[in-house]
DNA sequence: CGTTTGATGCTCT
DNA sequence: GAGCATCAAACGG
């Protein structure tokens, strides 16, 4: 595999909707278990009706609130978590959640951890399902990925994107549903929707 | 195919 | 008590 460079935390520091595009293509790393980020959505904060912030800060939220670079992981539907990179400036919220990966390296453990995916390509095609793939749970919820840790990293393998990321509406929202704040590399198979 | 529904528990009102 | 940044199985055509 090509070099891995751990991408810095001022390159997240900046609005949800700049460090959407830009994470994509990038490498997720965790433990022996990588895959390329293929698709994201911005979740721009304290004024963006479908983000957890909207409401300010809560226990749930107080991770987002803070510093650039850590993981924001979040429980849903009783049974599912959803993994988030936290970006922007201390106090503004800005987030992007991973919602799928094309798999790279770790593929027995991935499908060791999610015994229903018939397919290689339905490990990490989903947010809730990316966590599982990977053993993202609740104590990953503050994470640090850009500090320097071998185990647990967002990296630059010097991937370049063929063309412009395609960007469409969020998936699964019922505020905010109207925004075209989903980025994806169309011709990845490994999108979760079209 | 596409659409509907059940699972399951946390978070905030 | 309502709703949830989901998933997989069941159902209908």
């Amino acid at each position: 595999m090509a070099d891995l460079e751990i991408l810095s935390r001022e390159s997240l520091a900046r609005p949800a909707l700049e460090i959407a595009p830009f994470l994509l293509g990038k490498v997720f790393v965790v433990g022996e278990r990588a895959g390329r980020i293929v698709e994201v959505e911005a979740y721009a904060g304290r004024h963006d009706p479908g983000s957890h912030a909207y409401r300010g800060m809560t226990p749930r939220t107080e991770v987002m609130f803070g510093s650039a670079g850590h993981l924001y992981v979040y429980f849903t539907y009783g049974m599912h978590f959803c993994a988030n990179v936290v970006g922007g400036e201390v106090g503004e919220a800005q987030a992007v959640l991973l919602r799928a990966l094309a798999p790279m390296q770790g593929l027995p453990e991935m499908r060791a951890a999610r015994p229903k995916a018939k397919r290689d390509i339905d490990l990490c095609n989903g947010p809730a399902k990316l966590c599982q793939a990977l053993g993202i749970d609740r104590a990953f919820n503050g994470a640090d990925v850009v500090g320097g840790d071998q185990r647990l990293f967002l990296a630059d393998d010097g991937f370049v994107l063929r063309d412009p990321p395609m960007v469409s509406t969020r998936i699964g929202l019922s505020a905010g549903a109207d925004l075209p704040w989903r980025f994806y590399i169309e011709t990845d198979p490994h999108v979760s929707r079209r």
